[in-house]
RNA sequence: GGCCACGUGGCGGAGUGGUGACGCAACGGUCUGCAAAACCGUGAACCCCGGUUCAAUUCCGGGCGUGGCCUCCA
């Protein structure tokens, strides 16, 4: 099986060969810990978690790492903190661990490291002093400030030249640049906030800093695949790519760039003030963990999204009648045609098409690679009623269903709907449901 | 204003220069005390206008629409 992925960088899909097989190495650009993380920070954690999943089936367990960072230094945390008044610590602690229980939830696995920022500022002192060393980077009132002009190809992953920018520029002027598109790697901190002693002083580091620094601890200067939200391509990608190469000699950062797409709820831009923002956590309040997750499937990752509520039903009808029918396989087999589905550039709704035509050992093994290792249980897990209870009514009501006491099988039939729990009756006798 | 995506049946959503993916819903049937479920079956689409071509939903140009980035929002 040949894995193609399409690369941002080059804009077409290619055949994926990694540097080294024993190593496959892959960087997703993770949460600033500030808040909780909503529904869109979902999608590039489940889709990269699938590309793991898939690299992990194709090279195996141990020859996988996957870097996925947690941002805990940044200008938003130091804000949040203040308002809460909570300190920093405090703040980025608790905001992480729910990050971890929310992704876990939906099914992805831990990656292999999830460095924190505040962990690595001393490789992100060290990679700027190389950069003003070199000539790419120069110190300005306390701040340091990268140098766009002396990367000739900047701007080859967003495909826009400097001057495109400044055409339509509303950054910042401040007057120590020397081009207004030069962004910060080194910010003086005042006494309350978080600062670093460094050769400019007490001060924190540019946010695009730390995901160069952290990739080069444990991905090296060059590695495969980077991954993270279209709307970071730029700036956020296309500075890290300038730090990193520069620092790096010219040697080339990631060989392959993939952007999810964007995520829109009921048809609209996902905003506090329109009502229709909604965080992981409070979706876990009514949906389960793997019906979030296949909705998300359900649409190639580079595409945009829509997410209903509608969509989010059909996602659950669709897997409860996976779960049925594979969910007690004990000899899971992959399918060719799902599994060369996934291969060509993660094309999940394909792979999930395949799916449906499939036998259930395929189903369960497909469900399986895809991340809903959580068979049957979950789902059934969530009613109020406990299970003794419900088969408790369904014995009673087949009672009265064999004395021909049909007005009291109803009844108990009507009982359980009101609380949520739909019959099925089947050859092989009664089952039940939770109503959606 | 600059750069860039996307627009497929009632809905979701792949894909392709020429035989109407797939799922959900709908409709018909089987089954059932009834209903649901399950199973079998049916109909239904490629934003608009040009161009290229024997042939375009698929390629090219224009238009319209939606969205993203250019403001450290995935």
């Amino acid at each position: 099986m040949v894995l193609r992925l399409h690369n941002t960088l080059t804009r077409d899909k290619v055949d994926f060969a990694p540097l080294d097989p024993k190593n496959v190495r892959m960087y997703v650009c993770g949460p600033t810990v500030y808040d909780y993380a909503h529904i869109g920070n979902a999608r590039p954690a489940i889709v990269f978690d699938v590309l793991f999943r898939l690299l992990r089936h194709s090279y195996g367990d141990a020859h996988v790492t996957f870097v996925r960072n947690i941002t805990d230094v940044d200008d938003k945390i130091n804000a949040r903190a203040a308002e809460e008044k909570i300190s920093i610590a405090d703040l980025t602690t608790r905001t992480a661990a729910q990050y971890q229980a929310d992704v876990q939830a939906l099914g992805c696995l831990p990656p292999t490291h999830e460095p924190r920022a505040t962990h690595y500022i001393g490789q992100m002192i060290a990679m700027v002093e190389r950069l003003v060393a070199s000539g790419h980077a120069y110190a300005a009132q306390g701040h340091v400030l990268f140098d766009v002009e002396s990367k000739s190809d900047y701007g080859k992953l967003s495909r826009r030249s400097i001057n495109e920018m400044l055409a339509g520029a509303r950054v910042e002027v401040a007057p120590y640049k020397k081009n207004t598109m030069d962004f910060v790697l080194w910010k003086p901190s005042d006494a309350d906030i978080p600062g670093w002693e460094s050769p400019w002083g007490r001060g924190r580091p540019g946010w695009h800093l730390e995901c160069s620094a952290m990739s080069e601890s444990l991905l090296g200067e060059t590695f495969d695949i980077h991954g993270g939200g279209i709307d970071l391509q730029f700036p956020h990608h296309e500075n890290e790519i300038a730090q990193s190469e520069c620092a790096h000699g010219g040697h080339p950062f990631a060989k392959v760039w993939m952007h999810n797409g964007f995520l829109q709820v009921e048809g609209e831009k996902m905003s506090k003030s329109l009502g229709n923002f909604f965080t992981i956590r409070e979706l876990l309040d009514d949906w389960p963990g793997e019906v979030l997750r296949l909705n998300m499937l359900r649409t190639h990752y580079r595409q945009p999204i829509d997410w209903t509520a509608h969509s989010l039903k059909e996602s659950w009808k669709i897997l409860e009648r996976w779960y049925d029918d594979a969910g007690a396989m004990a000899s899971p087999r992959l399918g060719e045609k799902f599994l060369a589905a996934l291969a060509d550039d993660l094309n999940t709704p394909q792979a999930l098409a395949e799916l449906h035509q499939e036998t259930p050992e395929a189903v369960a093994g497909g469900l399986s690679l895809l991340g809903f290792s959580v068979m049957s249980e979950s789902i059934a897990a969530k009613p109020e009623l406990d299970a003794t209870s419900i088969n408790h009514a369904i014995a009673a009501r087949t009672a009265a269903r064999a004395a021909k006491d049909f007005k009291e099988s109803d009844r108990i039939r009507d009982e359980l709907l009101a609380k949520g729990i739909v019959l099925k009756d089947g050859a092989g006798g009664t089952t039940w449901e939770v109503k959606r």
